[in-house]
DNA sequence: TCATCTTCCGGTAGCGTACCCGGAAAAGAA
DNA sequence: TTCTTTTCCGGGTACGCTACCGGAAGATGA
């Protein structure tokens, strides 16, 4: 039972009933040496019976040091500037932070080169840091890199794709299998009869398993409703169109009965500008991700549905879990998954990433 | 072009700039009286030139007095629980500025009684208020309000609803509308023929304007796309499960060719419950919000899909908006359109109300 | 000219916490 | 016992800013 008018108690007071002076206080608090056990366990017993919240305000004006995070994600390329939302929602939260003391550190590697995420690990680990923000898109090198993380006591949050049973502080992202779950739910809502195409397009092999994630997803939605819905497959592993139009052409051509259209991944764009260039009618076509080239596929009609999951929200809540985490010492989730954003011609105007 | 480190220069700074103490500078930065033009303006062009950033910890640590927020919102009956959300958001943004000296007063009316919500106003404007937050369910007496805030130069937000022409700082709520529209689309996407039975259930006249508004953009969606649906109307003004049962029997057993139901608010599950009473087979049912209620028939099948807007992220947004405005005096948008969500059945459990 | 107001400004005590410095008391070593 | 360590603790200052108090000029009136 909390008293209504929770009287702010501070170090002083604590002191004062301890009979003791605020830097023995302070020790404690901090949990440092030089108290003896007995006055330890008076002023802890003090601090709990008035449940002393400490002034943080006062406390990162005091603090002389300031917090250091950073983070390690893809850089955004030209093939797909996808990382473009999380980083602004990072650069947000810095935004709002910074006038409390905490500096941000960002690093960016290669999503085509191993060696350059490796590098950049390395080059982090030079500077003192209080909390690191990672996306693990190399499943073995992240696992490396955390646990010399954990060796140096840097919590750390997974971001956009979670590594199970790693110490990591928190995972912010999507679910996938959930995901791909609805994308089924979405077609078989949206049509009758005909073949599903599932398509994935892909060349980084450790972004792989991503896709084949939704794919289950996808197909358990038929298999737990009994659905018999036939479905054609295709994996293009080259991401230039011209490769993408070859393949679709020749699937397209075999399959006739085709009626729906599913890319696992943002490149679903790609397809719909097949689908224009050829003047093919009437396929419901569904992708991910609220990137311009697509939202621009979607006002024409060409796509009718992409499915989205606030990737600047999940930069920005990145950041804020370290912040609360790690200053404010608030207890986090284990994992925040995204909502389920189904984007349409005519909400698309009202989504935020 | 800003430096990359931004040395942090303080009042101290400024002052030994200016030749002046440091007292007068806070004299021009709180414009306060009792500085000769002269040296005002050297300050004020030293605190451009330096780009002066107040250090906000020490700002709140040193500023004696809290600032004071209220709101004003409608009580949660048990008739609709849909303001708890709100609240909820309300009071996590609370719990999150609690520690920078914000205090926060809550008032509530009744949605039924006008003079309930006269009554509140009357109260509020008692205190030494610094911000408000507002829903502003009667138009009338709202107007009436804010002219009295805006005397008093206490800057307000509403939430939920707007009312033009208004010196609020910001809207925060859906975009009537826009949804009204998205209704209609995701309608005629999920069906062939059939008619169209739209359903307000509603007896606040206040609150009305709101129905109509969507079933405005509901309507324009098929004149626009040149769609011929025949739309059945019903206005149920009583609120009780057996009025509405009454009505809707009676209008189904008259129309007969209805396959689609549209319930513009979130009293669906009255619908939904109607229809699973009656084994009413292969309607399609949308209605509005993030209810227990409705989520209990969404999980069912019974309703297909929920519209959802965000209600605690309105609440949490609204008091953030106010925080950012007066405490960090950040600008702030003057409306903020709530993302249209759309719930099934498979992503609801991942929906963030 | 002297008294009284204004105008303009500087000094300074906090806000609640962090942390350094140095000193007293206790414990160990001789 | 006396000297050296070690353990334990208090005083005091700093963080950047707010706001009060009071004082030195200048302006005004008689």
């Amino acid at each position: 039972m909390k008293k209504v008018e929770e009287e702010l108690v501070g170090v002083k007071e604590i002191a004062r009933r301890a009979n003791v002076s605020i830097a023995t206080v302070d020790r404690v608090l901090h949990n440092r040496t030089g108290v003896s056990e007995k006055t330890k366990e008076k002023i802890n017993s003090i601090i709990q019976e008035l449940d002393y919240q400490p002034n943080l305000l006062a406390r990162r004006l005091a603090s002389r040091k300031a917090i250091q995070f950073a983070i390690l994600i893809p850089q955004i390329s030209n093939e797909t500037d996808f990382w473009q939302a999380p980083l602004n929602g990072i650069e947000q939260a810095e935004a709002e932070i910074i006038q409390y003391g905490i500096k941000l550190d960002k690093y960016f590697f290669d999503l085509n080169n191993k060696s350059s995420f490796v590098k950049q690990t390395q080059v982090l680990l030079k500077g003192n840091l209080d909390g690191v923000l990672l996306a693990p898109s190399f499943i073995e090198e992240s696992i490396a890199f955390t646990k010399e993380l954990q060796k140096r006591n840097i919590p750390y949050i997974f971001i956009d794709s979670d590594i199970p049973n790693q110490e990591s502080l928190s995972f912010i992202g999507p679910d996938l299998f959930q995901t791909g779950y609805l994308a089924g739910h979405l077609i078989n809502y949206l049509f009758e009869s005909g073949k599903i195409l599932l398509v994935n397009i892909s060349k980084e092999i450790d972004n792989h398993h991503h896709l084949l994630r939704k794919e289950e997803g996808f197909r358990t939605y038929f298999q737990k409703n009994n659905i018999n819905k036939e479905i054609v497959k295709i994996d293009i592993r080259k991401t230039d169109y011209k490769s993408i139009k070859k393949n679709l052409a020749k699937i397209l051509t075999k399959e006739k009965d085709v009626k729906a259209i599913f890319v696992t991944n943002s490149r679903v764009s790609y397809v719909a500008h097949f689908i224009e260039e050829s003047s093919i009618q009437d396929k419901l076509l569904i992708g991910f991700d609220f990137l311009n080239e697509n939202i621009e596929y979607l006002k024409k009609g060409t796509i009718d549905f992409l499915i989205c999951q606030k990737p600047q929200e999940q930069g920005y809540r990145g950041i804020m879990a370290l912040y609360n985490k790690i200053v404010q010492q608030a207890p986090i989730e284990k994992a925040y998954f995204m909502p389920i954003d189904i984007v349409t011609k005519e909400n698309y105007a009202f989504y935020r990433n």
